[in-house]
DNA sequence: ATACAGGATTAACATGGGTCAAAGACAGGC
DNA sequence: GCCTGTCTTTGACCCATGTTAATCCTGTAT
């Protein structure tokens, strides 16, 4: 039962945009000023579909997304999770037709911008318009470490490795603590963000669990030994470009 | 005997930069204006590393690049190949500790652009800020397909969909006809880059020739049937976002 | 309480692709 | 023509992960 209708506001996304990139009060509030359309949506619902052509991007505001494709044979493949602050289909304001669905986790509050309203900004705002350019240059990170992990790790650190991302995320948006947080993905969905089987996920965290490595309660993840599991996944946080490096899931 | 050194010319970049966006030509001049370094460089070399801190981007203006990611026991993964006009540090603009290396796989010819000037390009003109962020975006969509292909096909349409994409974007930028062109890319290559070892590349290979559905000559690659290729790739071109679509190797 | 549905778990069996190691093929340099 | 290094090819064997399909939970609705 995470997120409860959220009050409208746009501060995920400044707190995000910030994250990466320092606003003077100006451009802060340039951003507040941004009309923008808040929505509710129920878990397990697409926001947008792949071919989709929309006319606006939108930011989550909160609850979790995820990002993924299909195949001709219906396989899906998830290549990304999506946090409070985060604007999944913002590629849509360049990109006229949409080559990924983004679907809630969990119940969702949404907050829709109309994409003139974006490139209006942009165009007065150079520097917000370079903020935003260089958020999609860190999903592009996350996208190539992406790669590395399904490309390159076996199963058990594979699962590793994205278990210490999304907490590392989800420390940076305060929706975690004490290397602990709520994770509501079922195994099929870490089995399409794996490229593996729901099978495997199961045999996956059962063993992690033998070997102490994790701990589930329900939906909640907690981690015991934080620096066991960074170096299980092979993990450093550098690709995810925070500013506030360091402690992140400290 | 690909690229033999190149006449300095920025040509690449704003066919790059138009194939996807239209420029003015009062923002194609700026961009003629740019100063650029142009240097020559010969195959197998690393033009930048993991953990660079680069004061300067630079544009492929002729030959092929990989770009790669390594695990801590040194496994490599292939995230993306380079072709003339493609930038494939651009990243560094915003993003100050380097994720990837990037390696020549011929000799080439770069064209380097130092962030100072780029920066003070992007800012007084935010159209062509526009047009770099777009071509951030087209590249994100690139890694996403790149996540399903590895994370959900098998090694055979894996390569099939691999050479369909290097046979569209090298006919994009005119290095491919009658669905044919030089590919200087070992199996080893091909391995880090599919995420399989090289043994099952050559394996994979054979049988694509046993099954008629490429030829090689060398490191000429011919694809007899081009309709074939794409159905066993699975392979829809629209997540590339060119704007040349169509009859794109055809 | 009972029934249901979505998720988690199990087990038995099959296989795509990994590993290792050796041998061939080819190109460039001398 | 010969040497050397880099690619490619081959073969035997093996294991991580896929497949299928049944069973077991747990929370929620009736």
């Amino acid at each position: 039962m995470l997120p409860a209708p959220f009050p409208a506001n746009h501060s995920p996304i400044i707190r995000k945009l910030e994250s990466i990139f320092p606003l003077t009060d100006d451009e802060r509030q340039a951003l507040l000023e941004l009309p923008i359309q808040v929505t509710a949506i129920k878990e397990d619902q697409d926001v947008v579909r792949e071919g989709d052509r929309p006319s606006r991007s939108f930011a989550i505001l909160s609850g979790m997304t995820c990002t993924s494709k299909v195949m001709g044979d219906g396989k899906r493949q998830i290549v990304a999770f999506g946090v409070p602050g985060d604007m999944p289909d913002i590629q849509s304001l360049h990109l006229k037709v949409l080559d990924i669905s983004v679907t809630t986790l969990t119940p969702c509050s949404l907050g829709f911008i109309t994409h003139e309203a974006l490139w209006d900004l942009c165009l007065r705002s150079p520097r917000i318009a370079a903020a935003f350019w260089r958020e999609t240059l860190v999903e592009g990170a996350a996208f190539r470490e992406w790669i590395l992990n399904v490309g390159r790790r076996e199963a058990y650190p594979r699962m590793a490795h994205i278990l210490c991302e999304l907490l590392v995320r989800l420390h940076a948006v305060g929706l975690a603590e004490d290397h602990s947080c709520d994770l509501p993905i079922t195994q099929v969905e870490f089995a399409d963000a794996l490229g593996i089987t729901a099978v495997h996920v199961n045999r996956v965290f059962q063993q992690m669990r033998a070997d102490g490595l994790i701990e589930t309660r329900g939906t909640r993840l907690i981690v015991p030994d934080w620096e066991r599991l960074k170096e299980v996944g092979d993990f450093d946080e550098t690709y995810l470009h925070l500013l506030t490096t360091g402690g992140a899931a400290a």
